[in-house]
DNA sequence: TAAACATCTGAGCATATCTTCATAGGTTAA
DNA sequence: TTAACCTATGAAGATATGCTCAGATGTTTA
């Protein structure tokens, strides 16, 4: 006679990859970058401007994201421009917005 | 002549209750406590063993997702059992998984 | 009521995180 | 080349976070 299990639950490994990809959206000053970000892309002075932090830690910000590779680069001269081009991550980061607005 | 303007990025409230609910997930015990939730309704002691932590630790971590509404609770006995309602919190913490995952 | 069980709570500690400051690196214009 | 500009980096300090430990609270059973 077949038997129910429920799915076991994430492995140590997958689930520290999972809350590393949370946590990048898990400071207000990197989930404004990201709401600027999503409405196309930015430089760095840019952003410290918009978000109102300084150039330094959006940069400190910006190596983060970049290696977690949620945000690639393009160096335009001396400016550095900044986009999201997964389009899963977008609707994730806007998944979560949405939820706030809702409430 | 109309003209076109980016919408403004998140004012800084928002931001701060939309990193506050990516947090929720931004730790691994809490990712795999979710991960078990998702299959069903589970107690605490049952957390801890399946997670792998202290019964008080899974407390700790419950009382924050009961307080953003992550989570309910209900009583049976001594035992307390929680489950995750919210179809759309499931949707975004799946999608995290999802995209892990897929890498 | 007493004892056993399940969960919750606050304090304290170790570690992680975010920001600022000073400075370095890379690019353009004078 | 020098100066000005934009971005990146490392160190240091303040705050936040997650865990453990000890003990409290609530519930059931003997």
């Amino acid at each position: 006679m077949s038997q129910y299990t429920s799915p076991p639950i994430l492995d140590e490994h997958t689930a520290a990859h999972v809350a590393e990809l949370f946590r990048a959206f898990s400071d207000t000053s990197r989930v404004r970058i990201m709401s600027a970000l999503v409405t196309g892309e930015t430089n760095v002075s840019a952003l410290a401007k918009i978000v109102g932090v300084s150039e330094s830690a959006v940069s400190h910000h910006m190596r983060g994201l970049r290696q977690m590779r949620l945000v690639t680069a393009r160096r335009e001269g001396r400016e550095v421009f900044y986009r999201v081009d997964d389009e899963h991550i977008i609707a994730l980061f806007q998944q979560g917005v949405k939820h706030i607005q809702d409430e």
